[in-house]
DNA sequence: GTCTATAGTTCGATAGAC
DNA sequence: GTCTATCGAACTATAGAC
């Protein structure tokens, strides 16, 4: 079951293989990565790819699967363990389980887990059939988890709302964990987004009261629709 | 100046370009969209294309330039008016005034402004060297001015915690203008994104909470960098 | 399992006629 | 300005030797 490589220092071609694609396909996307700039990061040779994964297609999942189904996994754990209390958790704890499982296993896996998030960043933001079908494989299951822990913890919010809070959650979140400097260029240098405790922390503190002011917002109509706010209208 | 092209129900090519290149580059993105599909649109020659644009990265920028102006306009327009008046402007105005002008200009043009918004997106979370430049040139400026629009009508704000707030709105609200129909998923069709006034109501409540929270949590104490929080240790 | 070599596409861009 | 035709350069993927 395990074949020692040639090479002692290196892992199974297919590992390495994954590793590779993560950071090649986290700095280019799907189309503009190509199956040669793995090989090469890889130090494999060319035809191994498609010996191990046949396409690149089948790599680009490969590699999305493995780091969110571990993510994933952290969260379910969290969320267990938070619930099995005899109290009940607080709105932020909820918060911090969504969003640090990510950073954690950036931490561990050599900096691939940040090559994740970029990859995750940009599956998120695409609408082609791929990204649409790989974030609806991976993150319906959890995303419907937390949505309904957020109803558990905040009292009297509508099913809709407790949606939009987790869109706009993970919306924050991600951007975040890709960390692309974009507020240490427009404070700069104030903002710093390589201390991502501080900058979760910072992120759980404006969710929680965004989603606490949504609760509020829609719980004076009980219509069950968006409430007619009083604030687009600016002159 | 002005030559009738010659089918009279179409306009110039290179505004025909243009369009379909929005469209084009908006669902698929920079390295997947190709010049031939682009040409195939908008029912021109493909030697047209570079004939106008010389590249297809000149194109892209062009596409990009062109509709990011127009809302930086409005942005810009509706601020000064905004703090023309006697009174400060409320931290909501000042939201909308960030917010409204992407959807005023996709209501506008034939559907191509929520194709821009779809690149925005794409751009916003690429870390290649297109992506940052494009990023830099057209959105540094304007966000600088929100970000002192929030200082002023924010009592206590640090400019560290203005600046997240910014980040924090925007990453919010691009994806929604986006409409990625991914609440509408997770909600099984209760949660709607095409009322984007509805959607921009509730993003606005969202947000001017979370800044506030941030503006509290900052002020506690005086070092100037983040606070060291206690919601960060779940268990 | 790993390599070389290459088939088979597709793409961006241009030359040159009209 | 608009077209046809095509070049040259990439790419994914595979065949087949070892």
């Amino acid at each position: 079951m395990l074949q020692p490589a040639a090479n002692a220092e290196r892992r199974d071609a297919a590992d390495a293989i994954l590793d590779a694609a993560e950071a090649v396909f986290a700095d280019h996307g799907f189309a503009a990565a190509t199956t040669r700039a793995i090989a090469d990061l890889a130090k494999v040779n060319l035809a191994l790819i498609h010996y191990y994964f046949r396409t690149k297609e089948q790599l680009f999942e490969a590699v999305f699967v493995r780091r969110s189904d571990e993510i994933n996994d952290r969260r379910r754990g969290i969320l267990a363990e938070l619930f099995s209390g005899d109290s009940e958790p607080a709105l932020e704890q909820i918060l911090v389980a969504l969003l640090r499982p990510t950073i954690e296993v950036g931490r561990m896996s050599n900096g691939g887990g940040f090559h994740y998030a970029r990859m995750v960043v940009n599956v998120a933001s695409g609408h082609d059939e791929r990204s649409t079908r790989l974030t609806g494989m991976q993150y319906n299951g959890i995303a419907r988890e937390f949505i309904d822990a957020i109803q558990k913890v905040v009292p009297g919010i509508s099913r809709e709302m407790a949606v939009w809070s987790y869109m706009h959650a993970i919306n924050i979140a991600m951007p975040l964990m890709a960390r692309n400097h974009r507020a240490a260029v427009l404070s700069d240098g104030l903002c710093r987004d390589d201390d991502l405790d501080a900058v979760i922390d910072n992120a759980v503190t404006f969710i929680a009261a965004g989603i606490r002011a949504l609760a509020i917002s829609h719980a004076v109509d009980e219509a069950g629709r968006l409430r007619s706010g009083n604030n687009s209208t600016p002159a």
